[in-house]
DNA sequence: CAGTGAGCGAGCTTCCGCTTGACTT
């Protein structure tokens, strides 16, 4: 047994770790915490100074017994996790657990995982800093206080299962906020001027020179009168601007950057670059991937300079040392970056290597020099107008980083420009065409779950390793939901001035599609406004960073945790009675007006099943009728108009062969229902007008695709079927589906072979079933 | 796998930050 005990956080970082420091040494991780809050309750002891009930965390019990196992034989216990407040608080959690003696439990931290790091760690050993646990201590006790106490009002007040929290509640808000602006916004239109100028150069060929004018027109008539005016204007080169500019590399990863840039270049979701990030770690490619810091280790910047030199030599090499602007980041890592620079690329999986790449180009260019443009601008008179023509043009002189990585921005139109024609100070131009179009203002942009992830860094909210969960929570609880919309129509003017004529059309353009976007879904609206109403304070926006500066103080000794928990407690928990007491239950409801058939009161709320429009009131006689809303109507802004509409479903549209057959819309769509079966209505029919033929064409077409499903079925008991699926055939048994492996002929399976082909699956089937009941609940 | 929209109510839900595994594709 080895004399020395280290204790790391992750298996990966134990076993590279290992290779450095030899055989006096035993690594070993803790899988990060090992230990919790009880959530039997709040897990707080109130009575007792907000003393914390920690357990053993039910998935680390084996790891905790596998490391006391390890402290007895090892002389010295070297406590190794991260160096920032959590990493601070596993190492007490461990010391306390494992019942660690002072006298040969060291501390160590390093921020690179290499060998002289390491060894520098070695020896400078310190003890556990207890005033940064209890800053930990107070941030999970805080954390628990706002989640555990919150969301059973919610329970009660909105619906069961829902939850609220520091992060989630506030990420939730930003979408809804997000929304309102969406909704509230009123476009605005100006008349964008540009033309596109000819000229001979000096080969006498003719060149094309497009240009913009300095001036938007507010109104159609200013636009008109101007080209007017440049029907028998002089377009004279008035000057020619050229300045230098460069453009300098961004810096390496850290989490949240590799999450914006994996979803705009890549198009991953937060959670798929995660976990593919996480595979390219663990098999030792790059380096932890959960970190807030840009920081490069001397290695890394070294071996990036000679990766760089031998790729486009001495010239394109530029060190630089990045800092952190984020709020509250704890830099207890490295950037995210290749842990062998001269690997370009990797073995792997087709995503694996493409964000492999990415964190390739993105850290080799971090240390290029910048790259350096010439921009151009031609400014052209208009005789006449004190307005001028802009020609805008940009030249890469030397390319540096722009080489190998160019960082995207989540601005869709973007215009490039390119080199510009040569041209002389009072050259004559002439216009081939000058158009004047309506343009508009643009709303707002919708959050991604990478412009999310971003904001919410901006805001010092959440940590490298919570912001994948976040999103995937607020979507999980329905609060939000990623999706498209396809693009709307609008027309607008367009002036063009060709041949010395005006003419003046209506044209149309496409705008506002959003794909993956992240949308307020109504009960992520309802309880949106409720916690406003109730709790303004944890919904502030700098909440987060104000209670930072408390963990702060405690982390310099200044305040005590339980007194800085006492004093939030003594406000939050009266406002938490309070509102139990006195709130009333909240639904969304809106009331719309009154159903023109009967009279009765239309109105919009959240029901037990989601949104639901609703004719008449519980306290009538008469019952009320219920419908409800579509996938993208929301009760916040739904018309009247459109929620009469939704009592016109069900319908009975006729009989078919002696039985009614009725329309309706549920969870997937448009169906018809016949004879106990349902058929799912194409999107090509509305099915507030489909006709009885129509649907018995759809009956029909179904029954007929039915009948090509089953391939073979064996005896009379037909308890094993072969199916035609959408994926191909597979054996459908006792409700379970089974892949049919590719070297097999579906047609020809037996009977025995089938079920020796269920029986192989078995396993993975149960799995599937407990992963799928895991996933609901 | 598609109906429902109520309350005799059991017993449950929930936070944030550290980690990985087992699950897809």
């Amino acid at each position: 047994m080895s004399k020395n005990l280290v204790i790391v956080e992750s298996p990966a970082k134990a076993k590279t770790i290992e290779k450095f420091l030899g055989k006096e040494y035993e690594v070993m991780s803790s899988m990060g915490h090992i230990r919790d809050l009880s959530d039997k309750g709040l897990g707080i002891d109130f009575d007792n100074n907000y003393a914390p009930q920690y357990e053993v965390s039910p998935d680390k019990k084996k790891v905790v017994s596998e490391l006391k196992k390890a402290v007895k034989s090892a002389e010295t216990v070297w406590l190794a996790s991260d160096e920032d407040r959590e990493g601070e608080a596993i190492a007490w959690h461990l010391a306390e657990e494992l019942k660690l003696k002072k006298e040969n439990t060291k501390r160590i931290v390093f921020h690179e995982i290499t060998k002289d790091a390491i060894l520098r760690a070695i020896e400078n050993p310190r003890e556990i800093d207890k005033n940064l646990v209890d800053a930990q201590q107070a941030r999970r006790v805080l954390d628990r206080i706002v989640g555990f106490e919150i969301s059973p009002i919610l329970w009660r007040k909105v619906r069961p299962s829902l939850s609220a929290g520091r992060v989630q509640s506030v990420a939730v808000r930003l979408i809804v906020e997000r929304e309102r602006e969406i909704n509230n916004f009123v476009a605005e239109s100006s008349y964008k001027v540009s033309a596109v100028f000819t000229s001979k150069d000096a080969n006498g060929t003719q060149v094309v020179l497009p240009a913009e004018l300095s001036k938007r027109f507010k109104t159609k008539e200013e636009a008109y009168a101007f080209l007017e005016l440049c029907k028998n204007a002089q377009f004279l080169v008035d000057s020619i601007e050229k300045k230098p500019a460069k453009k300098s590399p961004a810096p390496p990863f850290t989490t949240s950057t590799l999450q914006q840039e994996a979803s705009r270049k890549l198009g991953f979701s937060v959670s798929q670059t995660m976990r593919v990030a996480q595979q390219l770690y663990e098999s030792g490619k790059i380096t932890y991937m959960r970190t807030d810091s840009v920081n490069l280790s001397g290695l890394a910047i070294n071996t990036a300079k000679n990766e760089i030199i031998s790729m486009a030599g001495e010239e394109y090499v530029k060190i630089r040392k990045f800092t952190t602007r984020s709020k509250g980041a704890q830099e207890a890592h490295e950037a995210i970056r290749p842990t062998y620079m001269n690997a370009h690329s990797v073995s792997g999986t087709a995503w694996e290597k493409r964000l492999y790449e990415l964190i390739w180009k993105r850290t080799i260019a971090s240390q290029m020099a910048d790259a350096k443009l010439e921009k151009t601008n031609i400014y052209i008179n208009v005789s006449g107008s004190k307005y001028q023509f802009v020609a805008s043009g940009e030249v890469i002189v030397f390319d540096g980083f722009l080489k190998v990585y160019l960082e995207s921005t989540d601005d869709e139109n973007t215009e490039k420009s390119g080199i510009l024609p040569t041209m002389k100070k009072g050259e004559s131009l002439a216009p081939k065409e000058i158009l004047a179009q309506e343009r508009f203002t643009q709303r707002p942009p919708r959050y991604t779950e990478a412009s999310l992830v971003r904001k919410l860094e901006e805001l010092g909210i959440g940590r490298p390793s919570t912001y994948a969960p976040t999103i995937s929570t607020i979507q999980n609880r329905k609060y939000v939901e990623k999706g498209n919309r396809p693009a709307l129509k609008r027309n607008f003017n367009e002036l063009k001035l060709k041949s010395g004529k005006i003419t003046d059309s209506k044209k149309s353009e496409n705008y506002g599609a959003e794909k993956g976007k992240l949308f307020p879904e109504d009960i992520g609206l309802v309880v949106n406004d409720f916690l406003i109403e109730y709790f303004p304070n944890i919904m502030d926006y700098n909440f987060t960073a104000n209670v930072e500066v408390e963990f702060d103080q405690i982390a310099e000794g200044k305040v005590k945790w339980t007194q800085s928990i006492d004093s939030f407690y003594k406000r939050f928990h009266p406002v938490v009675e309070e509102t139990l007491k006195n709130s009333e239950r909240h639904v969304g409801e809106r009331i719309l007006g009154v159903d023109p058939k009967s009279g009765r009161q239309l109105s919009v709320k959240i029901g037990r099943y989601g949104p639901i429009a609703q004719i008449g009131t519980s306290d009538e006689e008469e019952k009320p009728l219920f419908a409800s809303l579509r996938k993208t109507q929301s009760i916040e802004n739904i018309t009247q108009e459109e929620a009469l509409e939704l009592f016109k479903l069900p319908r009975e549209i006729g009989d078919f062969e002696g039985k009614g057959m009725t329309v309706a819309i549920g969870r997937f769509g448009p169906y018809v229902r016949h004879d106990g079966k349902f058929y799912s209505i194409p999107k090509s029919d509305d099915p507030l007008d489909i006709t009885a033929e129509r649907a018995i064409e759809i009956i029909e077409a179904k029954r007929e695709a039915d009948k090509n499903k089953i391939i073979n079925t064996f005896g009379e008991n037909e308890e094993i079927q072969v199916l035609n699926g959408r994926y191909g055939p597979y054996i459908s048994f006792e409700k379970n589906n089974y892949k049919i492996p590719k070297k097999m002929d579906a047609k020809a399976l037996t009977e025995e072979q089938c079920r020796e082909i269920i029986a192989s699956q078995a396993d993975k089937v149960k799995k599937k079933k407990s992963y799928k009941r895991r996933k609901k609940a």
